[in-house]
DNA sequence: TTGAAAGCGCTAACAA
DNA sequence: TTGTTAGCGCTTTCAA
């Protein structure tokens, strides 16, 4: 096996001493004579040698490297956030070091040790079970900038801001709008804060028009299409005329399982979605739903995380400004008008 | 800011050398005393200290990096691919670095770079746009084993089969004992090797019984939902009874377009996908399709690749075992038998 | 049972 | 315009 290249092979080679060479691969080749700097370059090329990545970093102690902790890649909000923050890193020349936990706690600390060991400048952490203190403990004694997404009961404030609340005041006024007061709402285990919001938005809303929601209209499951699945009989037999699912995945459940049962969408009961998956738009009848920019979403932490990372900001829970974002909600044909 | 706790710090706390805590805390601890040991230990957990991964790799000359290349995470299938490329690199420590290229050429290259860049020790690229020869080349010269799955035309067999040709013919099968033979074939744009595969074995199974399916019967378009949704006027117009989609986002997207245009599936016209994601049970009616075990490629893909790396089979286009993985032809609601 | 010293590949003061 | 030297944090001979 053939050796790497190393910037002494190459400095032999031209002739020149590494400095010379680390100084004019660098850019910081104001002092020297175009003569050497062409020599330089061009014998990089032909011998192909590309920087020791380790080497660098031990020195400049940055990898410029972003860990991140999802819960899953299998939902597609999911995906298509992290495909935001690959994005946006790119342009700023950092890589994302993705992780999904699965909602295992021990794995997401495992992964979040990694993340640390593997010299992550910083951390975008979107995973729900997350014990916030702890995470902030270690996080901070490393010196680690970070960002809480969608996060668990938490004293800090998300730093992206999707208006949750309002999204669930807007399914509300829909469904209120076409004569629903009938209602379930199917959430998953454990909500996160933003979830609570959009719930907190959705029940208010309702409370407005006189319509109160008590606590035994929701139906706490799994968050996932076969969660929303496996309560839906559940969700039928209580006869509602409208069911808002907190979010896409859990609607497409209860579609499955509500034409199982043999009733019709929206006929027989209308579904209302969270998220726009771009799911939404391919199921039978197509899912209106409240648009959150997934992919915007992912570029901004992006972006916020590399503002505090290049700030020297090792801010934890106080810092840092917020960016919010636009949601929208889309009529499509799962909600039917009632009197 | 307080600097990171190093090595240095942690020895003389100790009272120490260096070389005593590096030889303890790397296991190789047969040679001191109980005393040094538990002092030593202790002052790890104390002190926070957590070896610099730049510095220990710069020795090791490995990362324990593995560089992924696929085409998107928004297809569940390489999300779930993804995942088994994570699940099992963990149990060997390393960890996938993911790169999607969005078929995008340069993008593609970059990453490729990135990972090198980045010390990756190996590479398994899933992305099908990419110069077979050029990646040789170019991962060959730096001494980087990779595995190439599911890839553009190639000389280099697919490590990890999964018998599409098998898949194809299944497929075929299915819909000729249910009577169908007046097919549309519904492809992506510039097929890989795989799907060639998929569809030859459909089609020769096919000519088993005497039905040719030309060239024109062969719809081409993106390889996406909306792709499949795009050419859905084009494949109804051909008046075909069963459409047979190369993937199950393609036949997502027909689905839609089929019901549209105001036909019933399957009473009006069968559909076929392939893969099997999760979605396919959440369509209406369920997708009949033939099942990938995606999750079992990425796992396997990282075994191989962990293989190869760590045999020091630094190898190219000849090397290595391969992995056989089974494949399965789940009937559900979208094909019904005409006469 | 322990430690001194060299060196991994690179960058950056400081000289020349 | 260029080079010498030190040193990043760690592992590993080799010696004590």
């Amino acid at each position: 096996m053939t050796k790497k290249v190393t910037i002494t092979d190459l400095a032999k080679k031209a002739g020149v001493s590494v400095t010379t060479v680390s100084q004019i691969l660098n850019g910081k080749d104001a002092r020297f004579s175009t003569k050497t700097i062409e020599k330089v370059k061009a014998l990089q090329k032909d011998m192909g040698y590309i920087p020791d990545f380790n080497a660098q970093n031990l020195i400049s102690k940055t990898g410029k490297t972003i860990g991140v902790l999802i819960p899953s890649l299998s939902n597609p909000f999911f995906a298509i956030f992290s495909a935001g923050i690959q994005n946006e890193a790119r342009k700023e020349e950092y890589v994302p070091l993705v992780f999904a936990s699965n909602n295992d706690r021990e794995l997401e600390n495992q992964y979040l040790l990694e993340s640390i060991r593997r010299a992550a400048d910083g951390m975008i952490i979107s995973s729900p079970v997350s014990d916030v203190d702890y995470i902030d403990s270690i996080l901070s004694q490393n010196h680690i900038p970070y960002i809480l997404i969608d996060q668990a009961p938490s004293a800090q404030e998300d730093p992206i801001d999707v208006a949750n609340y309002e999204g669930g005041a807007k399914v509300a006024n829909y469904l209120l709008e076409n004569g629903h007061t009938r209602i379930v709402i199917v959430a998953g285990d454990d909500p996160t804060v933003n979830i609570r919001k959009r719930l907190q938005g959705f029940r208010d809303a309702f409370k407005d028009h006189g319509v109160t929601i008590s606590d035994n209209q929701i139906i706490y499951t799994h968050l996932s299409k076969k969660g929303g699945y496996d309560v839906s009989n559940k969700a039928v037999a209580a006869k509602p005329t409208a069911i808002f699912a907190v979010n896409d995945e859990l609607a497409i459940g209860l579609y499955r399982g509500i034409k199982e049962a043999g009733l019709r969408i929206p006929d027989d009961i209308s579904v209302v979605g969270y998220d726009d998956i771009d799911w939404a738009k391919y199921v039978d009848p197509k899912l209106s739903t409240v648009h959150q920019p997934a992919l915007e979403m992912g570029q901004a932490a992006a972006k916020l995380i590399i503002e505090r990372i290049e700030s020297g900001n090792n801010g934890s829970l106080e810092s840092g400004r917020k960016i919010s974002l636009p949601i929208q909600l889309i009529k499509r044909g799962s909600v039917k008008k009632i009197n």
